[in-house]
DNA sequence: CTACTTCTGTTACGTGGTGTTACATTGGCA
DNA sequence: TGCCAATGTAACACCACGTAACAGAAGTAG
């Protein structure tokens, strides 16, 4: 299950942490930035799912951030802003934002509209949220994710390592949606050692792990490609895939 | 890109009427309804893109019309409502509204979050991975959209690259259109890393794509020019096509 | 403790997809 | 017809990815 990724673009420090603060509280992940060159560079090398961009940003044109950023990116943008006139708005909208949210804003309301973006944008991986469901059935097979072992219908049987597992977890609480490796990497890392999040994003582990699941889900059945790789992002599982709780 | 469809809701017909014909002169297509029961019918059996609910409906209730869609639908909802203090903007939100507008709106900043709306679901729409597969019929070829085979009907079989695939689509999507390079390339960088669309624009790419996906093309068959030269423009697909899910 | 097995990250190499470049060809227009 | 811009395309280079092989780490039995 991933987190949804925000970046709060606004050069009052204060609202910049009461954000911050209010929005890492409900589960999201927060990168902050007060100037149009830290976007950037931001948006740039992370993946973000929705900005919030204060339209005064000192010397920094709000709008004209948000126009650019439509050219090259389709992040969604919630703009914040002290101006609340129609016309205002209208300019808001017609530069490429999704919502205007008038300052002072009253943040649950912030919060609702946030989640709504982030809901519309996500409204696949929305299903997503982790069950402590233990058996899977997809394809062929019939997954217990607890032992690790994968049966096939006609018998055949598997048994996973305890990395090849998570993996597979992963990819089937989220079905259709690209994983970076990242995303991945920073998962496995996060169950190997909870404390230790630490990069093992450098080298090609992912690719490998990726490579051994595959071989082993593709011993027996001729499957077709259940997992598909996202040249230049990652890996997606594109499978139908039902759950079941027992 | 085709017309969006909405479907405005509202028993009171002089809203109705005004927000249709605004609607449609700026180029969008537009349902009316004004009970839940029509809601219902009209979205079971179109494409609604996008929906304008009122939330006093007589007796019907907006928002538990809002969230028996959501249960069953993705499309987009505007809630439109007389009630603007901020408890009533978060229960529009939570009960699966994508933005809220309190009674009376100005007509062109309603029109201006249509437009963001449309746009962004447009945007997801064209990135979001669909679950299911495509199969396009055209001339002699049957296309796998996903797994990115051609069959022909002589059992004579291509595979596609990636962008090849990409192209095809798009080209299948707009028969008869001519599309310019720059269309094209937006969406195949889109393609490429939802997050980065980054201009691949510059070179000759597009050109060779479409001749890499001619060649393929033209490999068996002695296919016509299926895909046709816009001089000082782009390509068209120059072929009638009958798409078919299963 | 040691010996053995299994797991997992790294490295290196092969392959294929994709953008660029350069040159050939075509089409339009004077 | 001759010129020029637009297009077709072969060849090249690069980079992402698959994967075999190796080695260290972690576990297990004795």
């Amino acid at each position: 299950m991933t987190i949804p990724r925000i970046l709060v673009v606004d050069d009052d420090s204060d609202v910049l942490d009461m954000l911050k603060q209010y929005l890492v509280k409900n589960a999201f992940a927060v990168h902050t930035a007060s100037t149009a060159r830290e976007v950037e560079t931001i948006v740039a090398h992370n993946r973000i799912d929705l900005i919030l961009l204060d339209v005064m940003l000192g010397d920094d044109n709000g709008f004209e951030i948000c126009q650019s950023l439509r050219k090259e990116n389709s992040v969604p943008i919630i703009m914040m802003s002290a101006l609340s006139a129609d016309h205002h708005r209208m300019k808001g909208y017609s530069s490429g934002a999704d919502d205007y949210v008038a300052k002072p804003f009253n943040p649950d309301l912030l919060l609702a509209r946030v989640q709504a973006v982030v809901r519309r944008t996500q409204r696949s991986a929305s299903l997503s949220y982790r069950r402590e469901t233990k058996h899977y059935r997809f394809v062929e097979w019939n997954f217990d994710a607890q032992s690790g072992q994968l049966f096939a219908k006609d018998g055949f049987e598997v048994v996973l390592s305890r990395l090849e597992v998570s993996l597979l977890k992963i990819l089937l609480a989220n079905p259709f949606i690209p994983l970076t490796r990242e995303e991945i990497a920073s998962v496995l890392s996060g169950e190997r050692d909870p404390l230790n999040t630490s990069e093992f994003t450098e080298g090609r582990a992912v690719d490998v792990l990726v490579g051994r699941l595959r071989s082993k889900l593709e011993e027996n059945q001729k499957n077709p490609a259940i997992i598909k790789t996202v040249r230049g992002t990652g890996y997606v599982l594109s499978v139908e895939v039902s759950t079941s709780d027992e």
